[in-house]
Parts: structure tokens; C-alpha cells; sequence
DNA sequence: TAGTTGTTTCTACGCAACGTAGAAAATGGA
DNA sequence: TCCATTTTCTACGTTGCGTAGAAACAACTA
């Protein structure tokens, strides 16, 4: 229960992006400022969320525990549950483990990661 | 355009399992296998899947890359295009491949993997 | 060569997730 | 009490997946 849809993404992106809750509102207006900017010169004739659709992906994503919400404030604040270094953590973890073969996995994995990255991750793993 | 259905998952770690390229029959039959084991005592009551099914499953699951079928032998053998190590570290990168804070998402990684699987790691990325 | 049988393709249905949003309800201020 | 803002409810279209029947196809036998 962790996949989630692009505008799903989209909205956690912004989420993880600013510091503070946002409300609907917001994230509608950063929405549309950004599809506004993928589009280019051409002119953003994409993507102008109703607030309601908004609202309705907040919902989901609370439901599935990435999002919390502050319900006393009247328009209700929304923000990410855990960073996205977190959750991005979490799905590796989550493919690693229904793997029979850990081992074997990391090993793969390990094989095929920059070198910048193998020195990160020596020194994450306190080198001995 | 990596994640799996039910069958699909099951399907594949059939392939993994086995070392042998299987036929769609063969596959059925080891499906029902598994559900009759899974049911234990109470009796397989559940899934007899159609062969249909499974070739059907077989289809997708080519498309998506992920088995590879013979088509000169008559009934038709398929195979799984990497092994499920690969294709777990495949996943593992894909997850961590769009987080432009990767080593964040390491840092967190490492930081809740288990001892044991540390101690792999550093082997593994053994300074030697 | 035509019938028979095993195999594959085509087509399709139901369900769930997701993008999307209107209609209606709720809430807080004028 | 009425209005504007915000949230909830409901819903529709699309896509992926589990599931399989019907039809096409290939190989073998009589």
C-alpha cells in the first residue's frame, strides 16, 4: 500500500518541498505554477486544478499515511508525515524485503551504484 | 511501469524458482500446487486457474519485460529475463533513483538495515 | 486431407486505484 | 440571518489486473 499516482506524487513533491503545512489553496496555486513552467513559453493551457481535486488527493493521502492534517485551523494545514529521504527509504526497504535472498540483492544493487555512492555509503557504515 | 499484481508475483517467482524455461501448463499446475499447499488441511478449494489465465498473465508480463517466451518450440516456453535479485536491486534503484537527495535517502537506508545485513554490506563494499 | 486435440490469441467483464470535479453540507464572519 | 470559503460526498472516465470464454492456429493421426 505505498504506490502512488503522478498527481498523488506531485503533490507530496510540494509537500516535502516546503518546510510548512500548506493548505488546499496553496497547493492548487504551486500546482498550477508548476505545470505553468513545465509548459514553457507555450503558455500553461494544462493544468488548473479545481480545489476540490486537490482536496480529494489530500484525502487519499492521508488515508494512506503520508499526509497529516491539522482539522482546527479552518482551512485545514496539510503536511508530510515523514521527508521524502524517509519515505524513499521506506519503499527500498519495502522491495529488499520480500526478497528471500537479501544477500544476494545487496549485492546486486551494491554492484551497480556509483562510486561517489559506495564511498557515501562506506562511511555511512563506519568503515572499520 | 515496474510493479506487480498478485498473480503476476506469483507468477514470477515460479519462474525464479525454477531453473528451466516453463510452459504456460506447467506453470497452471504449479500454481495450483502452491494455493493447495497455502490451504493446508481445509482442501484447495480456491484456485484452479485456466490456463488461459496464465498465458494471458505470461503476456503482460512480457510486455512489461520481465520474461522472455521461446516461440519456436510449439507449446511456447517462458522464462524470466533477470533473476530475482536483479530485478529486487532494479527496484531498490528505481525507488532511490528519483529522490534528488540521494544520499539522504541512503543515509536513512543504512540507518535501519540490521546488523547482520551491515556487516554484508561492508563486505561488500570491502575497501580490499 | 480432414478430423481431433492441445496451444495461443482475441476479446471482454468486474473490480480497484487514481485523476478529476460538481453538488451539497458545514463553518465562520458580516 | 445571509454570504463566502472550505470541506465532504458522490460520481464518472481511464487504466491495470484477475479471470476466462470463444475463436484461431498448429500438429498429429487416421
Amino acid at each position: 500500500m505505498a504506490s502512488l499516482g503522478e498527481l498523488e506524487r506531485a503533490v507530496m513533491d510540494l509537500l516535502w518541498a516546503g518546510q510548512e503545512a500548506a493548505t488546499a489553496n496553496k497547493l492548487r496555486d504551486l500546482l498550477a505554477q508548476d505545470s505553468a513552467a513545465t509548459d514553457g513559453i507555450a503558455g500553461h493551457q494544462g493544468k488548473d486544478l479545481a480545489v476540490t481535486t486537490v482536496l480529494t488527493v489530500l484525502s487519499r493521502l492521508e488515508k494512506k499515511g503520508l499526509v497529516e492534517r491539522e482539522r482546527g485551523t479552518r482551512p485545514h494545514r496539510y503536511q508530510a508525515v515523514s521527508s521524502r529521504a524517509d519515505h524513499t527509504a521506506d519503499l527500498m526497504h519495502e522491495a529488499l524485503g520480500s526478497a528471500p535472498d537479501r544477500e544476494a540483492v545487496l549485492a546486486r544493487f551494491i554492484g551497480s551504484v556509483s562510486e561517489s555512492e559506495a564511498a557515501t555509503l562506506r562511511k555511512l557504515l563506519g568503515k572499520n
